[in-house]
DNA sequence: ATGACCACAACATGTGGA
């Protein structure tokens, strides 16, 4: 299975360069994030085209997160357990959830497209949010890599923190006074993995960022961050053979800031491009 | 090379992004 996740930036606007890259990396499954539409604007139809199925979640023209997959994508959860909620101008635990996470299971894999949210700025009442929301990620994720240990499991999305100081290029974003990088933050990324998922990708792609801004010839200085993560349980991590960023796909007509994530597993039973063997 | 923000709703400009 190859599953990837990217941070399209607007489905309706990428939709063509999405697809064309899917089918040309032979993407299996694919966890999207700021699709910033609706289930009803999302361009269905070239994804059906391309064989692809979908599930989609998005509320308005903020966030929105989707799985596409060539496989039935089954149990299909628009939030994780205590996932908090926010609006602006509105306190307490009456807010109403956001368009930001999608879990599905896809051919025995349990896996969750995720936009973690920005935080704005220190201070902000959308840090103060972006820190319980993660928190809640975490201990749904204890319990799930608990339970069932067995179930290859994946968080894959937009996380908005450079973990470590190598994953900040962008002079614009300084150590201790922006939120991606600040100590808290950071600190709910590691806690996260410390509920039982590790990064799949770094390990066998040590270097490289997976965002540049659109302003300032950000891509062109190569000063991005990395951002977009695929963290895997033991059981996920363990049928894992290959990783890639897929660079190249912030160049040309019309990119998103973002670029994909991949990576290729070799799951029991999943014999599908391998040769049979007689004799 | 990859080039000096972009997308959305709405129709001017504010919000959000990281």
């Amino acid at each position: 299975m190859r599953i990837a996740s990217w941070n399209v930036n607007s489905i309706r606007t990428r939709v063509d360069r999405v697809v064309d890259w899917m089918v040309r990396e032979d993407v299996d499954v694919l966890a999207m994030q700021e699709i910033k539409c609706k289930p009803e604007q999302f361009p269905i139809e070239q994804f059906e085209e391309a064989g692809y199925e979908l599930a989609i979640h998005g509320l308005n023209q903020w966030n929105g997160v989707a799985i596409a997959s060539r496989s039935p994508i089954e149990q299909v959860e628009t939030s994780f357990a205590g996932m908090p909620g926010f609006l602006k101008g509105l306190e307490g635990p009456d807010q109403p959830q956001e368009a930001r996470a999608i879990g599905a299971t896809v051919d025995g894999v349990h896996v969750w497209s995720l936009y973690v949210p920005n935080g704005r700025s220190l201070g902000d009442p959308h840090y103060t949010y972006k820190l319980d929301w993660l928190a809640a990620l975490a201990d749904y994720t204890r319990g799930q890599t608990t339970a069932r240990p067995e179930v290859p499991f994946a968080l894959m999305g937009d996380f908005n923190i450079a973990p470590f100081d190598e994953d900040n290029g962008d002079p614009v974003v300084v150590e201790g006074l922006s939120t991606h990088v600040s100590p808290p933050e950071r600190q709910a990324f590691f806690t996260l993995e410390n509920a039982g998922v590790t990064d799949v990708v770094r390990p066998r792609v040590p270097e490289g960022y997976t965002y540049w801004d659109y302003k300032q010839l950000k891509f062109p200085r190569n000063e991005g961050m990395r951002i977009d993560f695929i963290l895997g349980s033991a059981a996920f991590a363990e049928a894992v053979t290959s990783a890639s960023i897929h660079r190249n796909e912030r160049k040309g007509v019309a990119p998103s800031d973002h670029v994909p994530v991949l990576v290729e597993l070799a799951l029991g039973g999943d014999d599908e491009d391998l040769p049979m063997i007689f004799g």
